[in-house]
DNA sequence: TATTGTTATACTCTATAACTATA
DNA sequence: TATAGTTATAGAGTATAACAATA
């Protein structure tokens, strides 16, 4: 095949018609570049934006439950048994027996998990910087603003 | 359990640390509200989000084929197989064979395809409306600027 | 050789229901 | 009776590899 001769279908324009304002389509494909990205970014850690969610949410609140983490991030609490096993296994997080409640566990990062996490940290920063690249000055602050007005 | 007497850990408030301010973790939760609420809307018509955006796609360029149709949308042609029988067994859309290559169809939306998306239209533009009440006049225009600079 | 549609396969994510031990 | 963690399971969605027919 040429390059000064292709068919019409391959060379044409797509018309995406109303998807081309509807925000759920364009969210959609937004997140799926910052999924690739932060994949790119840290896969090579082991640590997807799924994992590196719960990542936070055990640092920043000690001593949680698992079905309250699972209820912060909008996940169900069946799903957040694999995702403890795993940061556990990886040593990044613990399972502590509830002093209150025999039935809970109490969730915590451990020191490696720290450490780990400030590593883990930088890189997420650099993805994030790399496509604020596409933003203007002010915008970002914008965006998160209006995405944080949907209920959940 | 009564109302002035809960656990602390039940009724603290979650910090949610670096992910408030991560668009990555923002659009996806975004995207979730979108998503649910797409499903709500369109579901007992057989409709998800990823339909739909093949529908419109068929529809806006007719005699595309199923590869074309995957790559606008970002999808892997593997998977338009089922969505495209799918789509097919409804009576939506219809494969046709090429002319131009054997190998190919070229997929059009059928009349009762097209009397389909009108109402199937109605209740996305509805859905749609009811989220954007959360955004400022001249929001939505600015969101989806944003959001179609993240490239591809 | 390369490409189209297809199949098989697998892996992730997600959601539901049911079980146990505790409350 | 209700809840926490768990297990089993099933359904999307997605990605890869391979094949036959065709280019």
């Amino acid at each position: 095949m040429t390059d000064d001769k292709v068919s019409a279908a391959e060379n044409e324009q797509i018309n995406f018609g109303v998807l081309d304002c509807l925000l759920g389509y364009k969210l959609r494909r937004a997140q799926m570049v910052f999924f690739d990205s932060f994949s790119a970014a840290c896969s090579d850690l082991g640590i997807s934006p799924g994992l590196f969610g719960v990542l936070v949410v055990v640092k920043e609140n000690p001593g949680l439950t698992q079905t309250a983490v699972a209820k912060a991030l909008g996940n169900d609490r069946s799903a957040m048994v694999a995702v403890v096993d795993r940061l556990e296994s990886m040593e990044l997080i613990e399972r502590r027996p509830s002093k209150k409640d025999r039935r809970s566990y109490a969730l915590y990062m451990t020191p490696h998990g720290k450490t780990f996490f400030n590593g883990l940290l930088e890189r997420v920063r650099a993805h994030e910087d790399e496509l604020c690249q596409y933003l203007e000055s002010g915008e970002k602050k914008q965006l998160l603003d209006m995405l944080d007005r949907f209920p959940r």
